[in-house]
DNA sequence: CAAGTTACGCTACGGCTCGTAGCGGAATGA
DNA sequence: TCATTCCGCTACGAGCCGTAGCGTAACTTG
């Protein structure tokens, strides 16, 4: 990720690229991005905080849009699935992590503008998939292939492009909602929404509208 | 939504404002966005095209992000949920027929846009919410009373504020993950996505893991 | 060490958009 | 007719954009 425009010729002559200024400019974009919002961050401004040339800026990074996914990409890599048990508490976990990471106010700001901007920028889209969206889907992965050697899930399907399709659908749902909820609803996504979505994920709508609440783990789906 | 920011004394006296130019700012304001994104939209542009005065863009909206969203909401309201017979199919095409409102350069666009400034302003994320996202809950609404009465699913349960939590679950849902898809992921949804997901609705993962297709209507949750 | 190469900080610039102010005129109600 | 409100037009200071040019700093090669 570290790396912008010149994809690194490892070593070449003359003086190098302070990694130093590199990651003062990213801080420098995460804090002004706080703090004034996208629409008034401005490239002096981000030179300023970080203590470096606007010039420098424009050498490193063609637009605002590119250095701003470069800035947030490595927030996203906090992420972690940590092995709760079962199922549902692992879906009911990541849910709740990601919710928080997207509660920083650089995170979801940064986030929505740069998907703002690839609605009209194909490269841009290109390099949030690489950097930001792609790397989360080791997420889904771990969790259910975790599922699949406790039983809780049947095994991949003979067709692996069967499976990347049902990847990419569970990976869609859940942090499509948990965006949805958190960034356009505007409610807090807490430990009861998780329950509730986990249980619309496992169990499907006619579960999820009773008013019962699964008693602990024992509503697991019966199929297995 | 026509009305901007003094909330209409419906008869004042002296010249009243031109309920063309509203029409027309509002149309121009989609045209150009269509055409030039978001960050390079600007009000002179808007003006030019609306056949109108800068100064009168200024007088009723204060800033360019409320400007697009009054722009962008007479959109959302084409959006219906056609009697399909059963919930699956209900679930399916209400699917397809938001994806295609979301495959509009326009409506992506101006949606985006918004969100992303929202995340700095609380205004206009009331603003949005008002005029955007609650009025389509309408569709879970109907959809769901609709299953209901067929049988599909349980009937509400006694406390309101629970139906009201399971309708939110399901919309942010639906919606996040048509959203996640379409834009995020950036890839197409089309019927065999929608179909998946709509497994993934009703019946939860274990179903939606499996590689066989559900047959026809046969399939459906046999708790009702 | 000297030469060659690359990055840096600084300054300055034309071009553009912003948002506001002030004017004369147009469209309505009293 | 008079008061009121909106409109179109012009003009303006302010701020940011992205680039160019300069002298200097850091590092590689011979």
């Amino acid at each position: 990720m570290a790396a912008p425009d010149p994809p690194p010729a490892p070593q070449r002559r003359g003086r190098p690229r302070s990694v130093a200024a590199d990651r003062a400019i990213l801080a420098a974009t995460r804090a002004a991005l706080v703090e004034v919002g996208w629409s008034r961050l401005t490239m002096s401004e981000i030179a300023l905080r970080a203590g470096v040339a606007k010039t420098t800026l424009y050498r490193r990074w063609a637009a605002k849009s590119e250095l701003v996914v470069d800035a947030v990409a490595v927030l996203f890599d906090e992420l972690e699935l940590p092995d709760r048990g079962c199922l549902r508490a692992d879906v009911e976990g990541v849910v709740i992590s990601f919710a928080a990471l997207l509660r920083r106010p650089e995170t979801k700001t940064a986030l929505m503008a740069v998907l703002a901007e690839s609605t009209t920028d194909r490269a841009l889209r290109a390099r949030i998939r690489e950097a930001i969206v792609d790397r989360q889907k080791r997420l889904v992965l771990d969790g259910r292939s975790r599922a699949q050697q406790r039983g809780e899930l049947p095994p991949d399907p003979p067709d692996p492009a069967e499976t990347a399709r049902v990847v990419d659908l569970i990976f869609d749902v859940i942090a499509g909602a948990v965006v949805h909820r958190s960034l356009v609803s505007d409610c807090p996504v807490d430990e009861t929404w998780a329950r509730q979505f986990a249980t619309l994920l496992l169990e499907g709508l006619g579960a999820a509208s009773t008013s019962a609440r699964p008693q602990s783990e024992q509503a697991q789906p019966d199929t297995f």
